[in-house]
DNA sequence: CAAAAATTCAAACGATCGTTTTAATCATAC
DNA sequence: GTATGATTAAAACGATCGTTTGAATTTTTG
């Protein structure tokens, strides 16, 4: 195996640039010094710096989104065959239990999930809109499932514990790069039980009772 | 009342760009203009656009990290007192009301709070240091009173789900800005139920069963 | 009021940014 | 082999960045 192409040295390089010190302050110039390639290449390939992050982040999150729909289908597709509501962790592991575990296949999606993870919280308009309309169809798709889940609840509720969820789940994994504090004498755990920690967590949340 | 000093408008107008353009992409220049005064300013009364940054999140969060710690303390007498183990909902209550509440008492503080809540994720380690020093002794605290709280749960646990609900608020606190993808016809709550909805699903999520 | 200190101001510094240009090099087709 | 298109290369573009300078101005002090 020769080494890859240009295309794909500097999808690379960016990912991992733009996870470890942001968009904003990643250069072209440290991006196409750590690819390897010239200056000119990323606008020669891309068209420009935001046409890249874009790229960065569709390489990786349309398959990676894919898989959680799949999941989600799948999780409903047993739930109609049972004629039965579909289980709230059911919902939640479909969607979360393929993220850390994608996390974990190596360098550059450990990168990514952290590039993602950061891209809720993006200032840059245009750098938020690029994920929110990847993650958008996908996030209905979760709504309305849990929806069929949890139907004694009102719908805004179930839209804002969802969202708690989400907020868990992008802040375990800042949390797993850097933000860890952990008091003297405990342990942390491994990346699998993690994801049941936090699958329990969520789950407990979504189910717990809610008097109007 | 005339108008504010130098200082405290530079402190103004920095909290409000930071928060809507974020750090690295908002100039000293749009900063200066902002507060009306000259570019010079800056460095002249804090020495750096990092010194300035520093500035802005301590003027806000040391008060309202000493309002939380109160709360916090309050909830340990109040179990003292009993004779009982502080309840966890009062526990997270103790943290989650004040934020959300500080929130709403204007618009300088609703800038900051978006303004800290990205700085978790902030990938500059000056910026993400300068918050993390100061919010460390407040997360500690918690993690000790939320220990006396459940003590039949292992500590990591106690530290993730601590970890999870603070990534509720913020993921929260970010939604309530702009990242909102309601379905149609699910209406949003008030910023007061909100608080109460958060509380409710943290503590499911702390009280939840933990089989080792 | 005059001297001294603090602050404001306009201007410029060197550095770095994303992007463009133009020529050189490579691959591919006839 | 030579012409054609795709890619790489080096260099420069204009713009903007944080910071510094030194003089003008305001405020404070004796």
């Amino acid at each position: 195996m020769g080494k890859k192409d240009t295309k794909e040295r500097i999808l690379d390089a960016a990912e991992l640039l733009f996870a470890r010190e942001g968009y904003h302050p990643t250069s072209l110039r440290a991006i196409t010094k750590e690819a390897d390639v010239n200056l000119a290449a990323v606008n020669y390939h891309f068209g420009s710096k935001e046409a890249l992050i874009k790229e960065v982040i569709a390489r990786r999150l349309l398959p990676l989104n894919a898989l959680r729909s799949k999941r989600l289908q799948e999780v409903k597709d047993e739930a109609q065959r049972k004629k039965q509501k579909p289980p709230i962790k059911d919902v939640l592991r479909a969607f979360i239990e393929p993220t850390l575990k994608f996390r974990e296949s190596g360098r550059g999606a450990r990168a990514f999930v952290t590039l993602v993870g950061r891209a809720i919280t993006e200032p840059d308009d245009t750098v938020r809109n690029i994920f929110m309309e990847l993650i958008q169809p996908l996030f209905r798709q979760m709504f309305e499932l849990a929806d069929e889940s949890l139907p004694h609840l009102p719908k805004d509720i179930i839209l804002w514990r969802l969202h708690f969820a989400i907020g868990a789940l992008t802040h375990t994994m800042h949390c797993m790069d850097k933000c860890i504090m952990p008091p003297p004498g405990v342990e942390q755990p491994g990346a699998q039980a993690l994801s049941s920690i936090i699958i329990d967590y969520a789950a407990a949340g979504m189910e717990s009772a809610h008097e109007s």
